[in-house]
DNA sequence: CAAGAAATTTAGATATGTCTAAAAATTATT
DNA sequence: AATAATTTTTAGACATATCTAAATTTCTTG
């Protein structure tokens, strides 16, 4: 059983255990977590009895294998619940964050897999971060990426999709995106992340909710 | 700015003052909180001062009017989200009270409305109860309830709707339940909460969602 | 490699929310 | 109305999570 802040503390050390090589260092959880790193001690003093960190003084700290299944499933929470926010409810994608943050917390293994299937199992969030399976597994294939992750000018072959609803599929159908297309980037827009996209020879505009779910190799 | 704990207590002595006369009492507080009566006085002395309760030591407690706003807002999050659990979701309508209990403490009333919205401004909760609107008012009308809350033989006549979502308009119209249409209970079927009616001379099965979101006045 | 700088930990304090046990007030009963 | 029973409050304690300030360890650099 864990609470809201040693999640909070879990999911800042998975985070930053990718950044940084070897151990994480104190400062660094206190300066993500905006808290004090004599906070930051005393906590890492209390997961480590929980056995969810590795911790020696002076020496930083690693998630243990279940410190880190934790903070992957809180992971996968967020991001499914960032889904729900941007799909369902029609936020925009740069709103969601801090709602998800306290949904996240929400104890209801049996809601997270009916969320998971009402939002038709995405494999990417609105930013394009992929979502950890029930298993905590996380789609690692380095060459598979949402077309969002792409740049001006780069050529792609669409291979999936990370949002498998029905209306989404059709709207695919409808604009001719179809698995297998070759695309060129024409153009990236930052203000709206939408983009417009070349295929054979015609031009598409397509919007960042689309450029997050259709999944490409780059060629 | 509430956290958690008050909001329960404030739910907690707004739901108690409709069952007891005068004020709330610091015993039944402790028992529906599961607490001990001392933790209710303690916590009591801390919503007088945010000015969330009137209370006078060993008279009991009232909200305030702010205090009653905010329990009313705690409810409206409530009932939506189990709106949510039972119809989007599709858990049972008994198992979707202690999530609920979490998610109505989530910060955002911004997703509150667009919750509402999604849900097609639902009027009650899967249960029958009434869900306040943005503004704390509770449909009132003591004439109009969801059929679930009628008895066998009853007869009523289709006043509205709880849920006017399309796929359930659409739905009442494929099975011919219309308003100013008048329905006589049949029978009630206590394992699934289903009815069978009789309109005109025709009986119809209806599911227990439909009868939570079918509203009538009885004859 | 030694001294200063930076990072980290300890010690002691605060705030919240809870508890037990004892004291005080209210209510009920004879 | 006095005593007993019940309810409520107070006093003092504990757990969690945080903080500041001081002490300690590690790192950096001349």
């Amino acid at each position: 059983m864990t609470n809201q802040a040693s999640e909070n503390y879990l999911k800042c050390i998975y985070a930053l255990s990718s950044k940084e090589s070897g151990n994480v260092s104190t400062n660094s959880i206190a300066e993500r977590l905006e808290t004090k790193a004599s906070s930051v001690t005393d906590m890492l003093k209390k997961l480590k009895e929980r056995g969810l960190v590795s911790y020696e003084k002076y020496q930083g700290a690693e998630l243990t294998a279940k410190g880190q299944a934790i903070a992957v499933q809180i992971i996968r929470k967020h991001r499914l619940w960032e889904v729900f926010l941007v799909q369902k409810l029609k936020f925009g994608w740069d709103e969601v964050h801090d709602i998800a943050e306290q949904l996240e917390h929400i104890k209801s293994p049996e809601m997270v897999e009916r969320l998971d299937e009402f939002l038709g199992h995405p494999k990417y969030d609105p930013h394009g971060d992929p979502i950890p399976d029930a298993d905590g597994n996380l789609a690692t294939d380095p060459e598979v990426m949402p077309i969002s992750k792409l740049s001006k000018g780069q050529q792609a072959i669409i291979v999936g999709v990370g949002d498998s609803s029905p209306s989404f599929l059709q709207y695919l159908q409808q604009i001719e995106l179809t698995l297998g297309a070759e695309i060129t980037i024409e153009n990236k827009f930052d203000f709206d992340s939408s983009m417009s996209l070349i295929i054979g020879k015609n031009a598409k505009q397509i919007s960042a909710q689309v450029c997050d779910n259709l999944l490409v190799k780059t060629i």
